[in-house]
DNA sequence: TCTAGTATTGGAAACGTTTCCGGAAAACCG
DNA sequence: CGGTTTTCCGGAAACGTTTCCAATACTAGA
């Protein structure tokens, strides 16, 4: 391991010479840049970061928190956060800054942990995902003065960024369209209560509601884990219902998959004998009929959840003047089958 | 932000000795460890992990390195990492060592990669899945000394430590069972020919095969990538294929999902059209039919795995005195339906 | 040619920690 | 009680980098 100093002996200059080279400062000419550059790469010579650090009092690197173990909130949801992270990664390499996802054990609070990566100081950013209702990592990281951003909105507001999905328009829109095509009793699932987007999607899917003169019936709220396990278990609720609902609005992109699985189970088809509206997926690509579902742009929205970090942090903020960044991710409808207009057919198991 | 100097000034102490004690060196005393312990907690001293890391040349972390991006592995195996991961955090923090997923971008080569974050030395140790067939990171981790283990094997040998799934019994017992089922039309499912463990469950596979006098058709070999998309073309594949197999093994746990599903679109029922034995996993429980299949501690196969990395390493090798550790981890098949014993009345469509 | 200004450089301090080393005090032993 | 060992402590150096400051060399303008 070769360090400044000898890369320094090695072609005459001090360490401050080379040390403003390698780091293009203005007071230093291009034809010892050069020679820097060269001598470096020539040398196998790489930056220690610990020293780096201690000077500067930054770390290069910006951590994704997640939670492992089994309970995670959804497996599915890993191509969803792979796709993310994929473009918040692309954005940071472009200043050499680089992505971690930060691996909360389950026997550790998440809390707890956030404070401890935090007072250790291995990120220099954060991004936090599951945004809750209430979010006590909110105020502890603006406390901290911490830069992060937040995958999701919170009543928690400090003034943070945050970029979330436009569950409005999803809930809104799948409502409308249900409405539209004839139905009636239309359910909806709900992750649980504490996760903010559960509130957003209820809230926009009861107004939706109210605004064809229906409401919202209680029984027809399924509240479920947002994946293929928690769709499955819909299924199973739908099943028992005594007046079954003849439409389903799903607020996530992975519990369409189970969702199929227990009700065809039991004969029930999506698109003839109920209809379901959801999120689209690499894995709801296959499904059939075909799912009506909404799409988004996963990577870009990573691009712009980067984006929105780096606007916030003093040394990256001229090449980003965006301000403090609050958007609401928009998302567009792809028709399919599985809400098919000729439905209104119902079968004798819609009891 | 208060450093260890303003705590030893605040103790009336030198910083040597409040070092000593906040590290439970030897030769400091239990009274004054007392002390610092006290002071350090009521100013909220934390240790500046970069002024650490730059004396000792070490970080306290440990990186599990994985792809971004939409083409990753499998969407399914995030189940399968998050439980192992969970596992190596849990005996990590029992050494305060931290555990981060260092995400390279799938615009990034992973080899370069991998380079990157060796070179800028943000983690003591490392842990690689996927291990390839030949694996150019494992020479190239051997040679720059970092310790490492493999979440599988590889032909590429450097005496390094592994862990591996016991995929010899996985594919033998497989057939073993089916053959005795009477299945003579017996297909396989293979991971990209570039993973080592595709070439482990081949061979096996054969092997058992020839056992009893088979052979392994290449027609019913059927390489697709382990995920629940991967399952479905599985399928797909199998209804045109002109003499279908009558019963398949599986090499991953995400394929089974999409499998049922493209099978049943067609009319085939698993355990009565088709016998079926894969690996169990949180998202196989609900099949139904329900799967015969291998289940392992994904939890312990962590813990092992941690331990096996710590063994390898200098500082922490007194505490594990397992030498390099090479495991094949257990499993243990869990009889379901899917390849029922009353199997055997082929229908139509085994044609 | 001299001066003022600019471009580039080297020296040295600083970031926060650990650890080597020598010394003082205490404990032990005969 | 003298000497030897043990226990504990403080001073200071070191890890590798960045950056402030002063100094030098060069350029341009008069």
């Amino acid at each position: 391991m070769i360090g400044i100093k000898r890369l320094a002996k090695h072609l005459n200059m001090s360490i401050s010479t080379v040390s403003r080279a390698l780091n293009d400062r203005p007071d230093s000419s291009e034809a010892t840049r050069k020679r820097v550059r060269e001598a470096a790469t020539k040398l196998g010579y790489v930056p220690n970061q610990s020293g780096r650090n201690l000077r500067s009092g930054t770390t290069g690197t910006i951590g994704f928190m997640m939670k492992t173990g089994p309970e995670i909130i959804g497996q599915g949801h890993t191509h969803f956060f792979m796709n993310v992270l994929d473009g918040v990664q692309e954005v940071l390499l472009r200043h050499k800054l680089d992505l971690v996802a930060l691996l909360c054990a389950s026997t550790e609070d998440a809390d707890d942990y956030l404070r401890r990566v935090v007072s250790r100081s291995v990120v220099d950013g954060l991004i936090i995902s599951n945004t809750r209702r209430v979010d006590p990592r909110i105020s502890f990281l603006a406390d901290r003065k911490v830069p992060f951003v937040g995958f999701g909105r919170s009543t928690t507001d400090v003034g943070q960024p945050w970029i979330d999905i436009d569950f409005e328009t999803i809930a809104a829109e799948s409502i409308n369209r249900l409405v539209a095509h004839g139905h009636k009793r239309i359910a909806i699932s709900l992750p649980h209560d504490d996760i903010n987007l559960g509130h957003v999607f209820h809230e926009n899917a009861r107004n939706a509601l109210g605004s064809h003169g229906l409401t919202l019936d209680p029984q027809y709220i399924y509240r479920s884990l947002p994946s293929e396990t928690g769709g499955y278990e819909i299924a199973q609720k739908i099943v028992v219902t005594k007046i079954r609902p003849t439409a389903i609005a799903l607020s996530n992109e992975s519990s369409v998959i189970g969702l199929y699985r227990g009700l065809m189970e039991h004969g029930i088809l999506p698109g003839r004998d109920i209809a379901v509206i959801g999120l689209n997926s690499p894995n709801s690509r296959y499904l059939s009929p075909t799912l009506t579902g909404f799409h988004l742009s996963l990577h870009d929205l990573g691009v712009a959840l980067g984006e929105a970090l780096l606007a916030s942090m003093p040394q990256y903020a001229d090449a980003y003047p965006l301000g403090i960044v609050r958007k609401v991710w928009p998302v567009t409808l792809v028709p399919g089958e599985s809400d098919a207009l000729n439905f209104i057919k119902p079968k004798s198991l819609i009891a």
